[in-house]
DNA sequence: GTGAAAGCGCTAACAA
DNA sequence: TTGTTAGCGCTTTCAC
């Protein structure tokens, strides 16, 4: 049987409010009780039940996280990151994966909600699910548009992009793909994009964006990049949104016989830790994790400390990560 | 105000229990009601609380992972693959990445207990922990050996360990360095070294073990590895207990003007997802993630149901990934 | 300083 | 086929 308060409370001698009371100390305890009840405790190795304080309080110290993968060096890190804050914040954080599904998205939200996690911290890739308005839950967004009063998160994209392809093109580059995900999400990543498009036409140059989604499997975005190189042969240098399409682009383009940075330059995004470990080669656009998390995580918590007064757009600045690949 | 299941009975003309029956559906209800019911859920936008189900129930249908950290290719994946295993199967995960600190290890575990999570699965570093003795609790473990009666789900790690020492020996090298944890841990990840010293010895070579504490920062991890070529000058070939190991090698050997192949061999251990895009050349051993994540879903989920007919140890096979460091 | 009692939102005997 | 009632383990008001 697992030991419950009334227990320690009649092992104590006492009433389970004392007990209670020593729990949580609040209320006049005299030191002989406390005494008492802390042995008791001990003694029964009791373990309060969170499960029903949560009921009475109304109040979980559970924060959902949803996003894509932690099968990523970004978002790995982002989510160890976030869940290292959240702990120091006295939070546990329930994952929800939901590996660009809607569908398992929008049951993870659901079931988050029912179990009345006290706030969300959101990076999915799929916007438009009603149950994100329809609560008055605390919500923070990292990088993605949720809505218009959800405070979000973002790495300085523009710059990012604008940073990543004047590498490129101050490196000698002249015909320059950027590769995204479809437009029709709306998030603040593809001012990535935009920022090349700009770049590109100041500098009198074509700017050519090819599809690579995030949600394909790997044989589908090699196809992908394969079928880049037959459709722009003259490519000579690619900014690529994210560092596993940069990696991928590297091998594919080595296989066809090109050298890297000689014949092809390439910069990535995210410079995630395990990406600068197993490919530092790689020139990228780093993302603030750790800065992104903490700002992400203190948001959140004023939120739900009913903080109303919080800036809708934090920006964070990019770094560039010099490689050997430009 | 959130909307109980009071509120639903009201507007719907009929008794709670009639509502929390058609929610659950048991017992008989005529169509006309399960309708009204389900009209007023509707109309209010009705979510369970899963908090008062759980706390009468004694069961949450939330499982407990924890491990060191998802910031890891290979953590990051074996977090994703139970995830998913373990929302198909209905349940929810609380995760917990110890950070190879026992401190943070207890208390998450704690809280996990204390939030009456349904079951737990850790490939956290440190054992000795009491918490996981004092519990009847179901627990299973991935690699590693918690205590006699907690099952453990690990690759072949002595097959592994042989795979790769003699790939290192059939391309010729001779002076074979082994990298690996402190061997403190009791954990069946030392097999690797076992079955490496063992190939060693048949073939007349002399092991030499270089500890590299999965624990240590990059910075002490690149020293250790610099100190390794220093304190083994006519190394030729490094046996690496994990890719990310493997990849620094890789780093500091060709800094040091090593060919590979050519002049140093190294195979490495893991053979994560994110590895195999970002590191393809990396000859390595590869290990079964989704079917270790599987079989310890399998198992913890039969543990719960009250199966107490469960192996103790469950071995699943390694396979090679060709790159190009043999 | 301490205790009795009510109630958090739900489910399940037991009755009807 | 449906409702009444008690209770899951805890916290807190109110009384003493």
């Amino acid at each position: 049987m697992v030991v419950k308060i009334d227990d320690v409370a009649r092992l104590a001698g006492v009433s389970k409010t004392t007990v209670s009371r020593v729990l949580n100390n609040r209320g006049y305890l005299s030191d002989a009780t406390i005494k008492k009840v802390h042995e008791a405790m001990e003694s029964l190795n009791y373990q309060p039940n969170a499960v029903a304080r949560q009921l009475f309080k109304k109040e979980t110290k559970l924060v959902g996280l949803i996003f894509p993968t932690v099968d990523n060096p970004f978002f790995g890190q982002l989510v160890a990151a976030l869940e290292k804050r959240l702990f120091d914040a006295g939070f546990k954080v329930l994952i929800g994966n939901s590996m660009n599904d809607p569908k398992k998205e929008e049951t993870y939200l659901k079931e988050l909600i029912s179990n009345q996690v006290d706030g969300l911290i959101v990076g999915a890739q799929n916007r438009g699910i009603e149950e994100y308005h329809n609560t008055n839950l605390p919500v923070v967004a990292i990088d993605r548009v949720m809505n218009e009063d959800i405070p979000v998160i973002a790495s300085d994209n523009y710059m990012g992009g604008k940073l990543a392809t004047e590498l490129l093109i101050n490196s000698g580059a002249k015909n320059i793909i950027n590769t995204d995900g479809p437009v029709n999400l709306e998030t603040p990543a593809h001012r990535r994009r935009e920022a090349y498009e700009d770049v590109m036409k100041e500098h009198r140059l074509v700017p050519h964006t090819h599809i690579v989604d995030f949600s394909w499997d790997i044989e589908k975005k090699r196809s992908a990049v394969e079928e880049m190189f037959v459709e722009y042969p003259e490519v000579d240098g690619v900014f690529a949104t994210n560092d596993m399409d940069a990696a991928l682009i590297w091998q594919v383009a080595t296989s066809l016989g090109c050298q890297i940075p000689k014949d092809l330059k390439i910069v990535g995004y995210d410079g995630a830790n395990s990406t600068r470990i197993l490919l530092p080669e790689l020139t990228t656009i780093e993302q603030p994790v750790e800065q992104m998390a903490k700002v992400a995580v203190k948001t959140l918590v004023s939120r739900i400390k009913g903080d109303r007064n919080i800036p809708l757009e934090q920006i964070i600045p990019v770094k560039v990560w010099n490689g050997k690949s430009v």
